[in-house]
DNA sequence: GGATTTTGCTAAAACGCTTGATCAACATTG
DNA sequence: CAATGTTGATCAAGCGTTTTAGCAAAATCC
């Protein structure tokens, strides 16, 4: 039944149809030269805009008129095999996709490689290492030009031992103990910006309620906040630092301990915390910001600039990491820190935050 | 009698290790074949697993182990030139990236992709034209499998040109006029889901706050409210519907129109609204549920699960989108309504509505 | 013990493109 | 006029695979 094709292609190569037979056109440099009258090579270089190639204008113009007739385009594959390398940047991510604002990695990843010719090759592995494993393989096997390995949140990561393969840089994570080059947002400056909104309007006693989970956010956003109460001349009071869990519930739940610190202003870990803060002051009749100024973190779009007042907060620079993730694979850039650098986090001012200090 | 073809130089290359190849050196099919001391083919047939490849055993364990001992990763560039088919699939969004969770749509195709061994090839033009044109033709070079129109919110959209050379299925859009394989959201469905939920617990007076915007959505969801009021044989009473601009701002407004209607519970556009609508409730004591239900939709998870109390809502299926679109482009399913897929919007249950009517 | 089949493997032709090496004209020199 | 450019275009050798046809040796059959 199932018999062997016919192999006579003796002449099935001479006289080719012109129209399509496949999905996609298989429309060959050698068609289009054989249309125009020429060889391939020229046509090839035609395509290419060779600048030091000598091509009679007559010819050229046969040559884009028989490429335009036949829709011509160029196969990337052979070019690739040809030339032995892509121009495919691979992501990995363990969850990118998952959270609404680091799929801002993606984006940002994907506007700075298509800015330098290059494509986003995406695998998102939620985590696991089979998956992982797969993708890494996959992207090698496409000869990508380096592989940004990128996490959710901001985090030590382990390098799975193929990304030696490659180049690769890492995306919102680090991996301590290595000098494998890593783009991360700069924590401490941002808690210390964050912080700053609030002494820069004259807050003296400030509360930070930092997340019970540990993370290099954790860390890094009350050491800003240290140094920005340092740099007002404001002593630390240990006392104003607590911990709750990085939720509204967490921030709702944390409204009892704040108001009887007798603080004027308080600093969220997140912005999470911060609507549930903000949902508990309205029940007991306290106002934002006039009883108390708040300031939030991620700067999520859709929670701090819509929460009423507007949320004052710190963006996480989710796509500058990407983009600046990439510009660091492709060594366009090598920034102060290598190999290890940090991303600004930008304060975003709003209304959460008063221009004048509570009673 | 193998060749012997003995002249092996580099005695650095017989001592390689298995892990860490340098990124300049790729080892080829034929690499292998001289180490193990047989043909390429023979290695190709291995490393392919072809079934009815017939292999000795013995051949077999040493071409495993020169595999092994050389690292050798296959070139895909290679491999779909020869077959004159990529294992892409491409993607391109007109800011699928730039919104949060429509970002799913990616996810959802990516995942869907992954699962029958294709890889996603993204491209976000931001709604530029020649960006977007740049990308198709990026993706029609690199001879993907197809590709996912996809917008950011549900809309009509035309079609691309350059598009029609290869598959194609819309994600999130549809081409009015065309019988192009459009996968979207069941916006009546989905309005009928929400109103149902407060139907189920015996509200009659229901209203329902439209987005000013016009939109499938908009129409859809107000057809869905419709339907879901008739079934319940609550008769249409269009002074309950009214418009307002979709975001928070337009919930907070809407309170006091709502008010006067002495209605016991609402269904609004979008979650944003809802988390409007809750902040002007709170500050005129009005409580959620017990006074009156709130129901939102797109069960924006950062807003709907967390406001207090966690919103009922009615998700909008990215996820699903982008898969069910990879599922229609493989042709893996032919999925009544073809080619205008409906994906059912599915409703998420929380506290906003009580289990009984208001008095 | 030849004929036939099976087994194990290789040769070689694509796949579509790039590129350095050539080449045939013709034009310019000295 | 021979030597030397210039110009415009072609040749042909790959790039790393897949795959079909084929071949020698071993196994099986009658």
């Amino acid at each position: 039944m199932t018999s062997g094709k016919s192999s006579r292609d003796t002449e099935a190569d001479s006289v080719q149809p012109l129209t399509a037979r496949k999905p996609g056109h298989p429309v060959t440099l050698r068609d289009v030269a054989e249309l125009a009258g020429v060889s391939s090579a020229t046509v090839s270089l035609i395509v290419n805009k060779k600048k030091d190639a000598r091509i009679g204008v007559e010819t050229r113009r046969r040559v884009r008129e028989a490429i335009n007739q036949l829709g011509y385009r160029p196969n990337a594959m052979a070019k690739n095999l040809v030339s032995g390398t892509s121009r495919f940047i691979g992501l990995v991510a363990d969850g990118v996709a998952t959270t609404p604002f680091a799929g801002q990695i993606i984006h940002g990843a994907q506007d700075e490689a298509w800015k330098h010719g290059f494509v986003l090759l995406v695998a998102n592995t939620e985590g696991d290492d089979a998956v992982e494993e797969d993708a890494i393989s996959m992207m090698l096997e496409h000869k990508v030009r380096g592989i940004l390995y990128s996490t959710w949140f901001h985090r030590a990561a382990e390098i799975p031992a193929a990304l030696n393969e490659t180049d690769f840089v890492l995306v919102n994570c680090f991996a301590p103990g290595t000098d494998a080059p890593a783009v991360v947002p700069n924590e401490v400056q941002g808690g210390r910006s964050a912080t700053e909104i609030l002494t820069r309007k004259g807050h003296r006693r400030i509360a930070f309620i930092n997340a019970t989970t540990p993370a290099p956010a954790r860390d890094g956003r009350l050491q800003g906040y240290q140094q920005a109460l340092a740099s007002a001349g404001i002593p630390f009071d240990p006392h104003l630092v607590f911990d709750a869990y990085p939720d509204q519930e967490g921030g709702y739940a944390a409204a009892d301990k704040l108001l009887d610190l007798n603080v004027t202003a308080v600093f969220c870990y997140n912005d999470r915390m911060a609507m549930g803060l903000y949902d508990a002051l309205v029940r007991r009749g306290i106002s934002v910001p006039d009883d108390l100024a708040v300031v939030g973190f991620d700067n999520q779009e859709v929670i701090a600039a819509h929460l009423r007042p507007p949320l004052s907060s710190v963006g996480l620079p989710h796509y500058e990491l990407g983009a600046a993730g990439v510009r660091l694979l492709l060594g366009i850039e090598k920034p102060e820190g290598y190999p290890m650098v940090k991303i600004e986090c930008p304060a975003v001012e709003r209304d959460s935050v008063a221009s004048t200090v509570p009673a």
